[in-house]
DNA sequence: TGACATTAGTATCGTTTAGATACTTATTCG
DNA sequence: CGAATAAGTATCTAAACGATACTAATGTCA
């Protein structure tokens, strides 16, 4: 069994029995000043698009979740260190497997993990995504939002730092991921009030400028009362 | 052909080719002071529960709104007033059809509407579900937690109202969607500031107490600029 | 060595926002 | 008429946010 589930439309998968949906993962990592998504290429020279979102079949019995995992470790080599569900894709727009429907998943990986790519496949930034069938366009979509909606309950910032960063790295981080400028002193207030990260005694000695001080993720937390309501619509 | 579709496992339905998902819809209402989902009887008195969720398989090339449109309006008899989709569920939680994969839409329907009820079918707070199968009582989990965090996106409440309401009808459905007590003075700025309504000048006659004036939902909008983080996690 | 650039982190200020409280207004009921 | 009831407003305080400017600690380079 070689190069099992690369492709995204390659029929030769771990799984015994071919389930009529898909589940496609669409992998993000910060690069540069921007995110970027893990597309493949695609096996059929015929096929319309030259790239495919990672995809697969879920095994008999294996959960949605378990599926999307081993996906994106196929199609990046580590497992992502997060990832959420975006939702249930059919609706008529065309997807390079021939199914009803496809799952997509949402998931980041850290930049240096990133780093090892084979030749059939590229991260593109989200800005300009390849040429994709529809319905995986609409999925790339709905997982850049996903993943900036969940911002504020996922750990996902933290998720791609390494366990001890600097406050500044952690705000480049929300900026790329948000694809906004954040204000610095309220970014450091809001922190501090929600404590959520923890100082160390430990200092960044590289660079120019002051050094930084280190913390690390932790994530004891009071509930806000939340009497409000947001009106946000349109 | 008849009484097709009314409950969740019954093969017998429009569509020629039995996809090998589920849709499943949570249907809510506003009831009293609380919203309740809709539970349809199972048929099959075997059935470990006895409350199932209005569910069907999507027709061949039938989108899958467009099927949840069905479902929702088979089971309650209108067609909702808004709907959404939660997401896909499977993971080997039970589901009443043997089915390894379910997509559940979570809808509304106006309180008129809903009265018309057969005896098939409940309405039952979501406070007190009935027992469900696991997998689909994961889905009314999630499908009440979407509705609260799209309500700042959606106008679900308005949806539930009469195209004429007043400020304090509008209050009430919102405390009633969101499962909380708002403030009025902060409610009224909120909705003033965005403009969502315009007062009209037909006055309320009946009860007791000052007259209130009737709004009417009017999303013209701008956009805020939106500087700043959300920290919410855990 | 000393000015300067660079980056981290803080202080202060004005504006906006939200919640609490209390008030005014307009109607029904007795 | 006066009490009850509900709608709607005004005022105050506290918290949050963004802007700006400041201090602090390092490296660079003349």
């Amino acid at each position: 069994m070689r190069d099992r589930g690369i492709s995204s439309i390659n029929p030769t998968r771990a799984s015994s029995r071919r389930s009529s949906f898909s589940i496609d993962v669409i992998l993000f990592t910060p690069r540069g000043k921007q995110l970027a998504a893990l597309c493949v290429r695609a096996d059929d020279p015929r096929a319309r698009e030259r790239w495919l979102l990672p995809s697969d079949f879920a095994a008999s019995d294996e959960a949605l979740e378990t599926a999307a995992r081993r996906i994106a470790k196929d199609a990046c080599g580590v497992e992502p260190t997060w990832m959420e569900q975006v939702g249930a894709f059919g609706d008529g727009k065309r997807h390079p497997a021939d199914v009803d429907l496809s799952v997509a998943f949402a998931a980041v990986v850290p930049a240096d993990d990133a780093a090892a790519g084979r030749a059939e496949r590229a991260w593109f930034g989200v800005s300009e995504p390849p040429a994709l069938a529809p319905r995986q366009r609409a999925m790339l979509d709905a997982a850049l939002a996903a993943l900036r909606t969940r911002m504020d309950h996922a750990p996902i910032a933290f998720r791609l730092l390494p366990e001890m960063f600097t406050l500044s790295e952690l705000q480049v981080m929300y900026e790329l991921l948000l694809g906004k400028r954040l204000h610095k002193a309220s970014f450091r207030r809001a922190l501090q009030a929600t404590s959520l990260v923890e100082a160390t005694d430990e200092w960044r000695s590289e660079g120019r400028g002051r050094p930084a001080q280190f913390f690390r993720f932790s994530p004891r937390k009071r509930r806000g009362t939340g009497r409000g309501v947001r009106f946000d619509l349109l």
